[in-house]
DNA sequence: GCCGTTTTCGGCCCGACTGTTTTCAGTCG
């Protein structure tokens, strides 16, 4: 069983407890293993046949039985038990918004309603009105959710890259305005997460209100929602939704803190500060012992205050950042300056937009120590495939270049495909000849999920490969991963001393920051590569770095932060 | 139901908003 399943049974449960008017603690503690089991790179079903679940947080003996018993029987004998008190869609009722627990509850109880058509015949009727505690707004408020087709609307969620390139420039437009002091991205993007649900940003201003005007007239504004005299809400024209808030210089650091969040890290952070005593929020850091109230003018100062050091954004999700940063062992994460080369990147020889020479030019400009071009190889399946012939004159054209250029190194190097039976599309020989193979899946990716293992698996199993290239397929928001189990792709990856790439891509970002990091603890080098099909593109490198932030890497565990020499000697060939 | 440099029992984030209220419970982020 899917960690996504055991986590779904568990979310399950929360919510019909909840229904059955179950202490609070219960539920959240329910919903929290839902997502320490989401969010585990480890089979929990294997972990608790282990007995070994409780080494994840928030699984204690009780859960760590549930989840066996759901394992072996498919089900959890108490949701059963609920399900049969709680009939019907009762469950669903909760996503309704401003319609909770407790609201569900006194519906079922005094009207006896259970499915989606009951409620909205009851809204309809005004029968819903005889409930203690509903009135109008409440009956509009159901109809209208229900009439947005059933289920209730689900925000759109925008790319990373869609979000920063909006909250730079808006950024950017705003620090050189007269009444600006500080200006800064907050929220999720500034967390460097895959999506975004909308866009926080807050400043500091001698000027207040000409800041907020300044913000509510810029030009990728489309609509304005609401506007005061510290702050504003806006649209922007491709439907962004943009918050923006002008705070004190004093308290700058706690609203700061607030908004980036995450809620997870933030609840957990806030629970740490009571046990000593103090109580966190945008408004400050308050002390039980005198009722002092303390602002902070950064970050910092914030979790100076709670006896911790400053802890990166890119960490603030709940995933034992708190108790490393207790610990005194938060990582060193990688940087994007010790970055010294790009491994993976195409150019006009397959699908890419640029000439070698443009791609070597732009390495150089960015400071790189090395590149390696690999371009798509012989079986690609778009037309822009890279027949034997071709690549030994593209090993030739490399090498020449070489000859002219210093403290700068091109690499020779292809995207080969792996095939359905694990192999890869050129010769052995002609393989030896490069300094750099990444081999990806780029065909027949509705495999069973055995059938995909064996055929990446047996790739890694080859001398001369010396990347897999995205390794789990997804297109963020687009696409899924292909069925995959990463974890026996890492311990593969471990075995051979096959690197696994973080593909930068902002649209792919693969693997994922919970499987680099898996992979990292598993021991496999981890290579961040552009994937850039154009000399323009090679910044992308950005939003690979931040994933590899996100999964706690250090620069020791990214191959690429090694110059070439060093890096050679670390593939497998020269093992 | 989980968890532990104040606790193995007794705690468990914080504030804003909303609608139906006459002082606040429920919901949300």
């Amino acid at each position: 069983m899917k960690n996504a399943e055991i986590a779904a049974a568990l979310d399950e449960l929360a919510d019909l407890y909840e229904l059955d008017g179950a202490v609070v603690y219960r539920v959240v503690a329910y919903r929290q293993a839902a997502r320490s089991v989401r969010d585990s790179s480890r089979s929990v079903a294997q972990l608790a046949a282990e007995k070994r679940a409780t080494e994840l947080p928030h699984i204690g003996k009780t859960l760590e039985e549930k989840i066996r018993t759901l394992v072996e029987t498919g089900e959890i004998p108490q949701a059963v038990k609920l399900r049969k008190k709680f009939p019907g869609e009762l469950v669903r009722f909760i996503e309704i918004p401003g319609l909770g627990p407790k609201t569900a509850r006194k519906i079922y109880d005094e009207l006896g309603i259970v499915t989606l058509d009951e409620l909205r015949a009851a809204a309809e009727t005004g029968a819903l009105k005889s409930v203690q505690g509903l009135g109008p707004k409440a009956e509009q408020n159901i109809l209208k959710s229900l009439d947005a087709g059933g289920e209730p609307e689900r925000a759109e969620r925008f790319l990373l890259s869609a979000v920063l390139a909006i909250g730079e420039e808006i950024v950017g437009a705003l620090r050189t305005h007269e009444a600006a002091d500080r200006v800064e991205i907050a929220g999720s993007a500034r967390r460097w997460t895959d999506t975004c649900k909308d866009l926080d940003i807050i400043a500091t201003a001698h000027d207040p209100v000409a800041l907020t005007q300044a913000f509510t007239e810029l030009e990728l504004v489309g609509e304005v929602r609401a506007s005061g005299e510290a702050g504003a809400r806006i649209v922007t024209n491709n439907g962004l939704s943009v918050d923006f808030r002008v705070v004190a210089p004093d308290q700058f650091g706690n609203v700061l803190q607030h908004l980036t969040g995450s809620k997870q890290h933030n609840m957990a952070l806030r629970e740490y500060a009571v046990r000593r005593g103090l109580h966190v929020s945008e408004y400050g850091v308050e002390d039980d012992e005198d009722g002092s109230k303390h602002t902070c003018a950064s970050e910092e100062d914030v979790y100076r205050l709670l006896g911790l050091p400053y802890i990166e954004p890119e960490l603030r999700e709940n995933r034992g950042e708190l108790k490393a940063a207790i610990d005194g062992a938060l990582p060193d994460l990688v940087r994007e300056e010790q970055i010294r080369g790009d491994l993976h990147m195409h150019t006009t020889l397959s699908d890419g937009r640029s000439t070698l020479e443009q791609m070597a030019k732009a390495g150089q400009d960015r400071g790189y120590q090395y590149l390696a071009v690999t371009d798509h190889s012989a079986t690609f399946g778009f037309g822009n495939d890279v027949q034997p012939d071709a690549l030994k004159r593209r090993i030739e054209e490399v090498r020449a270049m070489n000859e002219e250029m210093k403290g700068f190194r091109l690499l020779a190097g292809s995207e080969v495909n792996i095939q359905l039976d694990g192999s890869v599309d050129y010769d052995d020989d002609l393989l030896a000849e490069l300094d750099w193979v990444v081999a990806s899946v780029h065909t027949s990716f509705r495999m069973s999920e055995e059938r995909m293992t064996e055929r990446m698996t047996a790739a890694m199993e080859h001398p001369l490969v010396d990347a897999i290239g995205h390794p789990t397929g997804r297109k963020i928001l687009s696409r899924d991963p292909y069925h995959v189990d990463v974890e026996r792709l890492i311990a593969k990856a471990a075995e051979t001393g096959t690197m696994l790439e973080i593909n930068a891509a902002p649209d792919r970002r693969d693997l994922n920051d919970l499987h680099a990091r898996a992979a990292a603890e598993a021991g496999v080098l981890i290579v961040i590569d552009s994937d850039a099909h154009s000399h323009q593109l090679l910044p992308l490198m950005r939003y690979g770095v931040a994933t590899a932030r996100r999964a706690w890497l250090e620069p020791r565990h990214v191959a690429n932060t090694r110059t070439w020499k060093e890096l050679q000697k670390l593939r497998k060939r020269a093992r």
